[in-house]
DNA sequence: TTCAAGACTGCAAACAGTTGCACTAAACCT
DNA sequence: AGGTTTAGTGCAACTGTTTGCAGTCTTGAA
């Protein structure tokens, strides 16, 4: 079934009936309504792959992410393709296992057959990264980068927000469980949440941003004597109320404990888990917009705290 | 960057140039490498579009799945992803927010830019599936329908091995938490549950399929009076428990509670879950496999049960 | 030496749309 | 009435590749 097909069928030039399709305003509208019913009848649909040949514009749009089964990153997934569908955009979901050569190698892949990607909190270098930008327009999620447009969630006012909560509360020595060395979100948290007044930061880490990370270091947040803790991430959290608790510490009896993303294992575990809600679904929702429109902007997405049951008082 | 600036600057013909690259045997080795690094200078790389318009092959796969941010979907569309890359697909990833409509609205809107699709756990009707069927090939995953390739989990298969494991540590009444009336996954567990002998099975439902409906059943499993329970799935399993410690009934010392799914949730949840692992990354690989060399198969995988911590021997 | 068979390569026609331009007829001015 | 605008449509060139066919050149066999 193709535009020629209907244009036969109907009685007109293919050319009115790519117009009854890509610029409905353009033509009568006795013929267009005419052309509508006979491409329903035979179940034309326009050819995407032609069309973007002549155009350009392929309609789709490519999501990278490091790993889609890290449940951070299915609702900024699911988002996304709602906003995509919205305007009637197709999405490629891909995955680079982590590898920063994956990302590149899959951005290239993606070049050619769609009009952008959102790159979500990227491995690779800014030059890589750079370099990349002049073959495809790209959003960046979670990084700033020269030249592209960016969505960032404002971690470090949430980890403020976390450790107010906590001085509020009354602790007034506080552990930070960071995450792996080197990352900008884990600066970003350790900065912001230094600038409490009246709480002692102790930071305890590097550490793998895993269930298994904060559960190693469940040892040295006992030693250091702090009454609460802020996590580098939910799962960390996690790991580190098992490994408090193995060590006969309750939480948030002894010791309170924030997260930081609002994952759902937070939400199912016992005790839930209070911690740093990150707009992910909002940055998803927007990076594709932004992609769409083409507007080069930074944007920030405010933080904000999300309060359940493993913080409380002091002893 | 086109064929052409590559045949122009490598001084050949535009269709040695597309054959070093679509039927490299066809084209001498010095010719072909000569071209290869002319190629490779220029950075070109072959518009998809444009073969796709040709050969009729786009080299992309849809997956369309009930909701992306579910965990059950996660790891899934990560193997299937993995599994298309190597074979050097692409794959469009799509949420059809648990509605029927979406689901054929989004097979139609594929049609003509994918090779095929995997749907997981369809939702539509029989009849609709079968008339999509002939527009693009799909494999199904978690269905059974006629002329289309299938990939089945046995749950039946594991939902006998859980009873049984239960039966194994003295259990002689067990409740099955059912998930939604009418669902093909429920009446296979509930068949199969119903066959070890020396169990009495209560069943207890329908119920929502997530947490909450979970945590509704408990005040029912406490009045069945059973020491076992098998959950429709995991987060079903997690909101029993959350609903039977509301109740002062401790899991596992006073009840024992297995689920089906083996979600990233159930790993972190304590006690750590007691669960029927379904092979959801074998599944999605499969799916993609299949639909690539278009074998119209049906496949059953094994599941098996992964003993944690949510099961003992009865009081 | 001649002929047949390969191995390469070039030619040109598809593939299914889009779009600038030209044309016609009707509507609008003055 | 004559000229100008405007709406609607057709024409044909173009997008970047693939591929059947035909041609050239080498190689091998008889």
């Amino acid at each position: 079934m193709t535009i020629r097909d209907v244009a036969r069928a109907s009685g007109v030039h293919v050319s009115t009936v790519s117009r009854t399709f890509s610029a409905p305003h353009m033509v009568n509208a006795a013929t267009r309504s005419r052309v509508l019913t006979v491409a329903e009848e035979l179940g034309y649909r326009p050819n995407r792959a032609a069309r973007a040949l002549t155009t350009g514009r392929t309609h789709n749009l490519g999501l990278i992410v490091a790993d889609i089964a890290n449940p951070f990153f299915p609702p900024l997934i699911k988002a996304a393709h709602a906003a995509a569908r919205q305007r009637d955009y197709h999405l490629f979901v891909a995955d680079t296992d982590e590898e920063p050569a994956a990302e590149e190698e899959l951005i290239q892949a993606f070049s050619k057959q769609v009009d952008g990607v959102v790159l979500c909190s990227p491995r690779s270098s800014n030059k890589v990264l750079e370099r990349l930008a002049e073959r495809v327009p790209f959003v960046v999620i979670n990084r700033r980068l020269r030249g592209a447009a960016t969505v960032l969630m404002d971690v470090g006012h949430g980890a403020r927000l976390a450790v107010e909560h906590l001085a509020g509360l009354g602790h007034r020595r506080v552990a930070l469980v960071t995450g792996p060395a080197g990352s900008w979100t884990s600066d970003e948290i350790r900065t912001a949440a230094g600038q409490v007044p009246g709480v002692e930061l102790v930071v305890i880490g590097p550490n793998a941003p895993t269930e298994r990370g904060g559960f190693g270091a469940a040892e040295r947040v006992r030693e250091s004597g702090v009454t609460g803790v802020l996590a580098y991430n939910d799962l960390v959290a996690i790991g580190l109320i098992e490994g408090l608790g193995d060590l006969g510490l309750e939480v948030p009896a002894d010791v309170s404990v924030v997260g930081i993303d609002d994952i759902v294992p937070g939400r199912l575990n016992r005790p839930k888990l209070t911690t740093v809600a990150m707009p992910t679904a909002a940055a998803g929702r927007l990076a594709v917009d932004l992609l769409i429109q083409e507007v080069a902007a930074t944007t920030s997405l405010e933080t904000r705290l999300v309060v359940r049951d493993s913080t409380a008082a002091p002893r």
